[in-house]
DNA sequence: ATAATAGTTGACAAAAATAGTCAGGTATGA
DNA sequence: TCATACCTGACTATTTTTGTCAACTATTAT
């Protein structure tokens, strides 16, 4: 019941680009200094976003990855699906099992009502909470401070 | 982020022991036989489950595992808890590491916000689902099918 | 042009967690 | 006293996680 560090390290990152300006780009070399994260581990994970769509890259010197949506159309259960792979506590309610049915105890398997209910929490709740929430809350941390 | 066989295995040999009679045991073999779980494996959980107080043993002939508290009193929760060590999502979270700032991110952590929502929302709802619940439940399709 | 910057890709590998197995032991009731 | 059934700890194979690395491509500043 772990959620992986890709997720944890992919969601730093991901508002780390989001607190820049929409038209400057952030390196992986920027994140990686400012976060503690290897180089070569966020290269993975950022590709990984890009080709889910949720950033786009910009080549070249002062390159790096933009967000390609408005922070507020990208919720952190977009970030998790992209590097879990899903957001499912059990494979038997993913979606791609059908739709109630596919796994090996059939429609009828009790336990099945809990993970149904615990899957539904959790999407509900990751999908709740965008990137524009958490700057804001950057934010009013960073004020505070000062 | 996936729950281990540990849970889901857990979860269906305590269904399997709420089911009989309060004062009938349930033996590790026939919740194998009934479930197609391993002798060994469950060996393995059932042990655990009884040495954090959720059932109780009883040797020799006719022996097996009983509930040690009613139905109504024992929820997921107390099940996934003690099979998979705790229920939180990072470790962060978790009320060994401090109220909130004992994390290398200290308080000021942003995403610490999202695992805390995110723990929250797991807790309740796996809290919230009893073992008597899933009686019912049970009872209910085995008489629909009849 | 070309050098420096920065993303792209795929393969590789150590370490940890998962999912069990197994052997030998202990308690109890018929 | 024997059959039943729990108890315990050690052991192992497999899979997942958590990265690393090398070689390549695209872009821009000079
Ligand atoms: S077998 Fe899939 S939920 Fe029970
Ligand atoms: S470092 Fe612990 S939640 Fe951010």
């Amino acid at each position: 019941m772990k959620l992986s560090t890709k997720s944890t390290y992919g969601l730093r990152a991901m508002l780390a680009i989001a607190m820049k300006d929409k038209n400057t780009a952030t390196s992986i070399n920027d994140i990686s200094g400012a976060e503690g994260i290897s180089v070569a581990y966020l290269e993975q994970l950022l590709n990984r976003l890009r080709r889910h769509g949720l950033v786009e890259s910009v080549r070249g010197p002062k390159g790096g990855y933009i967000l390609s949506r408005r922070p507020s159309e990208i919720t952190v259960a977009d970030i998790v699906k992209t590097l879990e792979g899903n957001i499912y506590p059990v494979h038997c309610v993913s979606p791609k099992n059908g739709p109630l049915s596919a796994c090996s105890r059939g429609a009828s398997c009790v336990p099945k009502i809990v993970w149904h209910k615990l899957a539904r929490a959790i999407s509900d709740c990751l999908e709740s909470i965008t990137l524009e929430d958490l700057c804001a809350e950057a934010i009013r941390i960073k004020r505070r401070k000062s």
